[in-house]
RNA sequence: CCGGGUGUGGCGCAGUUGGUAGCGCGCUUGACUGGGGGUCAAGAGGCCGUGGGUUCAAGUCCCGUCACUCGGACCA
């Protein structure tokens, strides 16, 4: 059973969750500490994973028509000014650069903590005509946030992403845009990573400093915190405007586009550690797992193991990440290794195994034994990553349920959101004065309006006026 | 930024009223093993985070400082 403890070394979760993540973040050697706080290495096993977060997503982008382009680390501050609300958002948690060598920098220099002003400096220079649009772009690279409270993945001062920006002619489009891109990110977390998404709008309060509009996938994790996971934001043509990026349309008329900006960041392998990790480790979601299933041989001194372990190796190679473990290490040492690094399936192979044609299968999400013939494995394999897949899909998608609570009065948002972990569903009426008092007297934010709405009763869960919308609410990462 | 915790071999820790550092894991070598972190034997490895102070004597006491970490407040 996957459910009893054999990997040492790592806190269970019902001790200490934030100990758990961790110490599995640690043991997995997926990072190291860095010498700067809120700085981490990130160690081949999780830059895999990140690799192939990257590569899926890249190509999905691709598939409509974005296009990769890198733009400058740095920021001048006079450009950061530009649109109001977007500094105000950023500038307490912006690193400067003051000096180049010994000698002070006229103008200081942001190192970026996201890229919209550099974006539209360059559109402002490349846009002139309606030819010219969309514009649709992606880049891969790291940005930095000066955070006072750091974690692993979660929240690291410098870290990884991508951020798609892009232009276009009408409102609509933009709009088309933003929802595609959301959309996009719905579909990689649920298919890929296996993660459950609610799909939705934030609040006026939570949006992206500069938005019109911003939305967002979020996801629930084991300890019943929301993790945001993904946002997707409508900016009219608000920062246009401010940059001054202009073109003429059809009709010989100067006019601004409207745009739009998307990203997700290395946060994603927090989620799938908090999403689907257990207490011996880390459980990863085939599609992004660097190595999907490993070789265990049994007994390799014996005559033919060994050979009978690479033969089946080069056979795997062809449809799956694979690993072929011939190392001195124990058998139950490398069981409890890979178990711990989250591979989706082991393959052991033995003496016993051979004189039968067969090898032992056992699955990383709930520890299923099978038995399977050593002339079905091609087949069997591929099946079985895709039912690790959607078993953990599954129950993911079964914990948020039972972890979902819907609140109708603030006395039973107060009572749940101090009894139990989850989501809170509760209807609102629009007014940020009751989101305040919802932070401050049951500590949640909202988390999302949901696109799909389910009409719980007519008034505000907090003031009592009419109500017509309903939000999830919770405790965010 | 506020509050708590922790800094001692690679990792986890112990170290009494101050007396010159120890345990477990890991590592190396060898043998026996091998279907859930195996057993035995022999080894290697330490400016006790850092700066100052008290003292004949500091891992231990005092002051400062830095880092990490947890929980808040703020953010992907």
């Amino acid at each position: 059973m996957a459910s009893e403890k054999m990997v040492k070394e790592i806190t269970s979760m019902d001790e200490d969750f934030a100990k758990w993540y961790t110490d599995v973040c640690l043991k997995a050697e997926l990072i190291d500490y860095a010498s700067v706080k809120g700085c981490m290495i990130i160690r081949p096993y999780g830059y895999a994973i990140w690799e192939n977060i990257q590569s899926i997503m890249d190509s999905l982008f691709k598939d409509c028509g974005h296009e990769n382009v890198y733009m400058p680390l740095f920021i001048p501050e006079s450009l950061l000014q530009k649109e109001k609300d977007h500094v105000e958002g950023f500038a307490p948690e912006v690193a400067w650069v003051t000096h180049g060598g010994e000698e002070e920098l006229e103008e200081r220099l942001c190192v970026r903590p996201t890229s919209e002003t550099l974006f539209c400096d360059h559109f402002k220079n490349i846009v002139h005509s309606y030819r010219d649009l969309p514009k649709l772009y992606n880049q891969w690279c790291s940005v930095v946030r000066w955070e006072k409270t750091t974690r692993p993945f979660l929240r690291s001062r410098e870290f990884l992403w991508q951020e798609g920006h892009t232009l276009h002619a009408t409102a609509k489009e933009a709009r088309e845009e933003t929802e595609r891109m959301l959309n996009v990110y719905a579909h990689f977390a649920e298919q890929y990573l296996a993660i459950p998404v609610v799909k939705g709008q934030k609040t006026e309060k939570e949006r992206f400093a500069g938005a019109e509009a911003t939305y967002t996938i979020e996801a629930l994790m084991h300890d019943g915190k929301a993790l945001q996971s993904g946002t997707s934001h409508y900016f009219g043509d608000g920062f246009s405007r401010a940059f001054e990026v202009q073109y003429t349309d059809k009709e010989n008329k100067l006019v601004y586009p409207f745009q739009t900006s998307w990203g997700t960041t290395t946060r994603l392998i927090g989620a799938v550690i908090m999403t689907h990790g257990d207490d011996n480790g880390l459980v990863l979601p085939p599609a992004v797992a660097p190595i999907q299933t490993v070789i265990v041989p049994i007994a390799s001194h014996k005559a033919g193991v060994t050979e009978k372990a690479t033969e089946i190796y080069e056979k795997l190679k062809k449809v799956c990440r694979v690993k072929l473990d011939l190392s001195d290490q124990t058998p139950g040492w490398k069981f409890a290794e890979y178990e711990m690094k989250g591979v989706p399936l082991r393959l052991e192979i033995g003496p016993r195994d051979i004189e039968n044609n067969a090898c032992v299968i056992v699955r990383r999400d709930n520890g299923e034994k099978t038995t399977v013939s050593l002339d079905e494995l091609e087949t069997a394999i591929p099946q079985l990553l895709q039912n690790v897949r959607d078993g953990l899909y599954q129950k993911a998608l079964e914990r948020r349920k039972t972890m979902t609570y819907d609140a109708l009065s603030l006395e039973e948002m107060k009572d749940i959101a101090e009894n139990k972990a989850g989501f809170i569903r509760a209807m609102w009426c629009g007014d940020r004065e009751c989101e305040d008092k919802l932070k401050e007297v049951a500590g949640v934010t909202s988390r999302c309006i949901p696109f799909e709405q389910e009409h719980l009763s007519d008034t505000c869960v907090c003031c009592g006026k009419k109500a017509d919308k309903m939000l999830y609410w919770g405790k965010a990462y």
